[in-house]
DNA sequence: CTGAAAGCGCTTACAG
DNA sequence: CTGAAAGCGCTTACAG
């Protein structure tokens, strides 16, 4: 690798690193010779300041972390998207690590984030409060979370309310007439797996419906827990007739293991999924589901971790959730049917 | 913030900061007893070295860069989560960037992690080969393209062999009594834009089908642009009665767009998509495809970086495509049917 | 406005 | 096996 460093650029200009340096980041006490031979320089040699020489001075390297649990889910990936260019506008650069679901990978990405000693971090966490989350908190390393929380760990977060949009869709189910509705959960180790899940054991209850413990599934948060916990549920004695998925990758393991099974969503079974992904609306029948705002939450993120970096303590922000209706549970169920 | 260094470790275990290092490092050249005395220390402090730091010394930083064009692309996402989890098995650390298919935004992300100095940088390029991309080569970064490349930029890369998939097609569709496919083409600022745009224009002259000009639009691979093109294409006074989607965000914008007018794919029209994305499989109709692997392409990119870190040079390589047919394609053209 | 010098947190020959 | 010292590439008071 060829590496030019500030030297060779003061070397070319004629004048000393330390003016080479103050040129090159601004400082206004420099005069305009200086300026234009300096920058002459270091356009002719293509220099690159060494980020890390930088920062292990200043102390602040303009990049921020950003974890998420599953780049594949496409509510993440949304995340990833809008996060990363709030932070652009803010001269923040992104480093973006996957989780991919596993607390031992989650580990490893905070550990390297904090060896890489980015300006902060914004993180969608799973598992308890152990391992290096510890450390962020203990270092006193700016850093929000972001979708999901942990319980113990006082951060300050932007999260979804899933309790009305479950509360929503449990409701237009029961209108409906269903009585028995399948719930497919998040796992219990995520906040948002078990929020998710108390607000529909709360909404079936109140409204009545059956509490049956063999109609709850719980799944990983990935397609193919959706898979199995329909093949599950179907098999039952008394079968769901609707279904509530937790999240998006589980419903679209799901949807495939119902059309395997030769049913359809919304005449053979309802079907209501977390997580307005595009592709949901574009099924046949437009499955209807719990939407949240991703750009909102993305952008409040950033905008949080700012406030904590320059020294602040914002409020954590809770985002509404509601339901969107379409044919995949538009139907009265059926009277003269058995179930 | 909370900083400990290597020296308050040094301090709490009673040894020199050089035997710290090295007991931290794994050096051989270490006591039972210093190893002990500052593996617990470190323990005690929550130690985490400074990357940067280390990094300065010893010129390699563990950490890749991977840039892609769209996160929010589920071929992009799932070629960052195989990349990420193979580079994980050989120890680097994976810092994501998102280029948002904008040449400004690709050259920023490029200059970061030149700045950050990581160890290699695997791209899915787009532009020519002027701005960042230029200073990767100059400097002799290991890099290696992945999915796309840029003409006159000399890198190993790992591709897709569009033609084959893209040729049985046409063939396909050709066989089923279409003559006039409608093109969806990505941008022509891509390889993978020009390379298949070129392969449906060869395929269709091969075929004697239609090359009249209407029948290409060229879209931005994003879904918005799959949208806009179908609404052109269909407006036409002899529309397609095939299309032909070169990426699956476009098809998603192309398959809403053809439900918004009231049409349904397979039997109004036919649709292949490139790109095996899983919820293709699920539409009703199924989606045909021309697949190819995104895992297999995202180890070799991994192993084929690994090579040129190591001061290899590595020999490109070009992965298969083929068509998946699904009903989306299946009936023959109605020979009744006035077009 | 400019330069010499110290120092950020590490690693690594060099002696011993 | 261990420590003192130099140095990686920068930035930043300190003098002038």
């Amino acid at each position: 690798m060829v590496t030019i460093t500030i030297k060779d650029v003061a070397a070319l200009a004629g004048v000393s690193v330390a003016t080479t340096s103050r040129v090159l980041s601004g400082n206004p006490a420099t005069s305009a010779d200086a300026r234009s031979r300096v920058h002459a320089a270091a356009a002719e040699l293509d220099y690159h300041p060494n980020a890390q020489a930088r920062a292990l001075r200043s102390t602040r390297t303009h990049a921020i972390g950003l974890l998420v649990p599953d780049v594949r889910n496409p509510f993440f990936a949304d995340l990833a998207h809008t996060v990363e260019q709030a932070a652009l506008v803010h001269g923040f650069a992104t480093l973006l690590g996957n989780a991919n679901e596993r607390k031992d990978q989650q580990d490893r990405y905070l550990d390297n984030l904090i060896a890489r000693r980015v300006d902060g971090i914004i993180v969608a966490p799973l598992g308890d409060g152990s391992g290096s989350i510890r450390s962020v908190v203990g270092r006193e390393i700016p850093a929000v979370f972001i979708d999901r929380t942990i319980e113990g760990i006082d951060l300050p977060s932007v999260t979804t309310d899933s309790d009305t949009g479950i509360r929503e869709a449990v409701d237009h189910l029961a209108a409906l007439g269903h009585t028995r509705i399948g719930y497919i959960a998040g796992p219990q180790s995520t906040s948002t797996g078990r929020e998710r899940y108390a607000s529909f054991v709360r909404a079936a209850g109140d409204r009545g419906l059956s509490l049956d413990p063999a109609l709850i599934v719980f799944g990983d948060f990935q397609a193919e827990s959706g898979s199995t916990a329909v093949r599950t549920l179907l098999a039952l004695n008394e079968p769901p007739t609707a279904l509530l998925v937790a999240d998006s990758p589980m419903a679209i393991g799901a949807i495939g293991a119902i059309q395997r099974l030769g049913l359809r969503i919304g005449t053979d079974v309802a079907l209501v999924s977390f997580d307005d992904i595009d592709w949901l609306a574009l099924l046949d029948p437009p499955v209807s589901v719990i939407a949240h705002s991703v750009a909102d939450m993305g952008r409040i993120a950033v905008d949080m971790l700012r406030t904590v970096i320059d020294g602040g303590a914002p409020e954590s922000v809770r985002l509404p959730s509601r339901l969107i209706v379409r044919a995949s549970s538009a139907t009265p169920i059926d009277p003269g049917r058995s179930r």
